[in-house]
DNA sequence: CTTGACTCTCCGCTAACCGGAGGTTTTATA
DNA sequence: TATAAAACCTCCGGTTAGCGGAGAGTCAAG
């Protein structure tokens, strides 16, 4: 019987630790003095400490060292149990070798560029939602007030509706000069009728989308659009979809577009 | 100026998130109404919130996130604070593919032996000990209590300076059926003088060392030893040094040898 | 004017302990 | 044997990055 710092000592795992698995019942001390609280442990429950800390060391929680240990569990049990855990190490383990590796490409880019990276790209997931929309095909990029013109009128009454802020949609799968397919859409809550072209629709939600918002005239939006391709490449995504913009700050809040912001979302998926 | 939870469907952060950056000071709101303490937010913040997701998302705390947005650091500084990262990253990630690879073997050996290992391994570091010690070169293992005769008589005198169990030190580096080369030992708190042959000498530290509880008579030690060694084997270990055996529960204690305990610490270093 | 949606603050919870305060008990020394 | 040091006890608070909920106040639509 041994006194609980000898104990600690022997099995080189702190008195704290020992109390806490006598807390939550991990190793109880083999008797407790009534009057003073001391505990006492014996040699005998080396084995079972040793046991506890392997399997913590394999990176089980203590609750699942608990059921482990407490529950004598069939052979096929445990090995349930492990297949369960080696999955989740692995779901762990990618995960881990991805933040490395992106913080490696940050450093490359550090090191190429000479300072950090102007656009955060950050990958969210979509939910899906109710737009009012009108979509064409325009001469060129220059000629896309054109649709706004056919909606943003008839929402002048309609304010109360919209439930976020306006967007465009592009859905040409590749760059164009010419003709460019554009779907401009205002979020709302609730449908209405509205008159044609306007057309009420939901847009899919999208599992994974890259988004980086650019700051300034929108002249300067390919320029977020190469930083965009760039991250996706150097990060190992591929474009999966058409892209939006999302127009958080425009004409209709400031009237400097250096103070313009723009997200910019493309659905992307792993290669 | 959005409020709370506009902004935050639009940012896709969770309003308790935002509640929490507001707390530690990482993205206070534009404005907060004095009367109602309402959050407001502009869209001129989503360019810093998506910063700190991304960085978050690259493995930072949000202490780190914080440092590194409040004070403009220097490309130098921030490169450094990357390197110092990814040595962290990486770290991790080498401690993470271990522990799969421990459950790996398990895995394979449960599956092979159809149960349970009997034996559980963990690593950890001796500190350095003084000892009074006896070294000899016994005929046989069997011959053993010779040098344990030399010690214990003298100790009979000296029990309250006794510091932990006794233990036994192999110093062959190879197994020997005859002529063995041992150490037994007792740790002890202070210095006293002690006839010959005894001697007062400090085992070094080890810093890592495989350690095993075998339960049971000497006899079958042996078995113990045999799951070291395939223990060391499979996770890629290899002996460094004289083992020792630490007589956790021995004769002393216990008449029947079924409750012996022995710990085997056997000094290793990665291959 | 009411109702329902939204927001506020405050509290407790998470895992696996660590550190310390304040109070006993044991042990070693004088 | 007295006393001081070491060891031990319980309880409390802290760690990360928030989540969930209670109870109360606020806002907008019908």
């Amino acid at each position: 019987m041994f006194k609980i710092g000898d104990f600690s000592r022997l099995s080189f795992v702190t008195v704290k630790t020992l109390h806490y698995y006598d807390e939550i019942g991990l190793l109880k001390p083999v008797k407790v003095d009534r009057f003073t609280g001391y505990r006492y442990y014996s040699a005998e429950q080396l084995p079972r400490l040793n046991y506890i800390v392997s399997l913590k060391n394999l990176g089980l929680s203590l609750e699942e060292v608990g059921t482990l240990i407490n529950n004598s569990l069939t052979t096929h049990q445990m090995r349930d149990l492990f297949v369960l855990k080696r999955a989740e190490l692995q779901q762990r383990l990618s995960e881990e070798r991805r933040r490395l590796e992106q913080v490696e490409k940050l450093l490359d880019q550090i090191e190429k560029e000479g300072k950090m990276p102007e656009y955060q790209v950050v990958i969210k997931e979509l939910p899906s939602m109710k737009v009012a929309s009108v979509r064409g095909t325009v001469p060129t990029y220059g000629d896309i007030p054109i649709l706004w013109d056919k909606i943003c009128p008839v929402f002048e009454k309609h304010m109360s509706i919209i439930a976020g802020p306006p967007l465009a949609i592009y859905h040409d799968m590749e760059y164009r000069e010419k003709d460019v397919d554009i779907e401009v859409a205002i979020p709302i809550s609730t449908t209405v009728p509205l008159p044609d072209p306007i057309k009420v629709s939901d847009l899919t939600a999208e599992a994974k989308v890259a988004s980086m918002i650019h700051r300034g005239p929108y002249e300067k939006l390919h320029e977020a659009y190469q930083a965009m391709m760039a991250w996706c490449e150097t990060n190992g995504y591929e474009m999966a979809g058409p892209d939006r913009e999302v127009y958080l700050t425009g004409p209709n809040d400031t009237q400097d577009p250096v103070n313009y912001l723009t997200e910019l979302q493309q659905p992307v998926k792993k290669v």
